[in-house]
DNA sequence: CGGATGCCTTGATATGAATCAACATAATAG
DNA sequence: CTATTATGTTGATTCATATCAAGGCATCCG
């Protein structure tokens, strides 16, 4: 059996701010370099870990996007959400000790394999790292909040508003546009993640860019007019 | 100012099995017992925290029922989950060093305090608690996960289904009935958590017992047919 | 190059839940 | 004990989105 893993190091990594806690020393960033391999190429299309598979590490996006997604019994599934370079994932699995969702890359990824155990073990020397791992499941959290509100409150226009607005604030962060964006996901993964029909999501597309909000071409997306969309968001009256 | 502190001993909390890893030597019970401190009584509809304030603690709930709920510019909110004796709130708070929701008694309650610096102190050096609060985390997670899953997918019979079989299920955990269970919380609260209005939860409420699935009376349920219940929430076709 | 396939758009219609409204019952306060 | 308010039920109607259906446009592959 050969093994895949390849050593990397945090330390000269690009992601480092976005993945790592600030303000490690250098002696502390190498016992983490230490516990982190990479993952050959993961292909679009492929799962990266998959529901009641047995969990032992987190993963860091290098490169890529994925989507992670729960399933019923009876068929349905549900997009919890979509990971971006500098992204963790994996925490459903460390309550059970085995993985709750699937993780499948929407486009060619590479990710940086963190076992759970290292991480426990320097967590409890390295102070910086047991805080930010804390912080990191904390706002996975608060995003999740986010979305039971949107999907519990919010209409089509308003899911899709704030679908848009931050995707584009999290690909602004990682040094991309802000008002020219990829879909790296098909109108049906949109719709499963926002509670809609693929149908609704082109619809309300379709709605936007008449109304002068978006230009859509295929999966690029031109926004025209973000204070609308952020209108939308905040302030539109409950019907 | 009067502090309102009370000393308490997890050592010998009936609920300690609940909210604090098992298998802790009698010395690392101790020093669990040294940072926690109880509060006085949280009567029903006052909040125990509250959006925006600071973050400092963890909250576990030794008697008493709470929700937490986000809120949206405009007013809007939703009703993010209900917790009862033995679970534990505030881990909103961790990453951004203040709360994001509300946490309001929805009868009157008594909590103990975590002050969470010392949790990560303590963590540090004692492996069992570190462990837990990762799994009390990743639990959050995985629920959150399964909420969003109700809300983005299934029809209001199947969540009104899944919420009921959800809070029998803790209940019965902590000694309760697996059939009969008294609701904590109106109709209007169980709606906005199940994206529902409270019209809708009070027919489906209605339509459960006409069909001899459960008996309602007022605040008290009855559960006749859990089997139907439960076939509703996972074999139901995807309509 | 032509056909197949996956993805997307748009239209017509159906439907589940929201909204509006009235009333009933229970809890609380005076 | 009665008045008042909060909570819950039920009915009639409306509306947003799902569903069903057809066609278009890219992309892939033989």
């Amino acid at each position: 059996m050969i093994n895949h893993s390849i050593k990397v190091a945090c330390s000269n990594c690009n992601l480092r701010d976005l993945c790592m806690p600030i303000g490690l020393s250098a002696e502390e960033l190498m016992r983490v370099d230490e516990l982190v391999t990479r993952r050959p190429i993961i292909k679009r299309g492929t799962t990266l870990f998959r529901n009641g598979e047995k969990f032992s590490s987190l993963y860091a996006i290098r490169s890529g996007f994925f989507k992670t997604s729960v399933t019923t019994e009876d068929g349905r599934d549900q997009v919890t959400g979509f990971q971006m370079a500098g992204e963790i994932m994996g925490l459903d699995g460390i309550v059970n000790d085995h993985h709750t969702c699937d993780a499948i890359a929407i486009e060619d990824a590479e990710v940086c394999v963190l076992p759970f155990e290292r991480i426990e073990e320097i967590s409890r020397e390295v102070k910086a790292l047991q805080h930010h791992v804390h912080k990191i499941m904390s706002r996975e959290i608060v995003r999740e909040h986010g979305v039971m509100l949107l999907l519990g409150n919010m209409r089509a226009e308003e899911r899709l508003a704030a679908f848009l607005l931050n995707l584009v604030q999290r690909l602004h962060a990682r040094g991309f546009s802000q008002s020219d964006l990829v879909l790296r996901m098909t109108r049906e993964e949109i719709g499963s993640y926002l509670g809609l029909t693929l149908e609704t999501v082109s619809r309300t597309f379709s709605k936007f860019a008449d109304d002068g909000l978006i230009a859509v071409n295929q999966r690029h997306i031109h926004i025209q007019n973000a204070d609308a969309l952020k209108r939308m968001v905040n302030l539109q009256e409950c019907h």
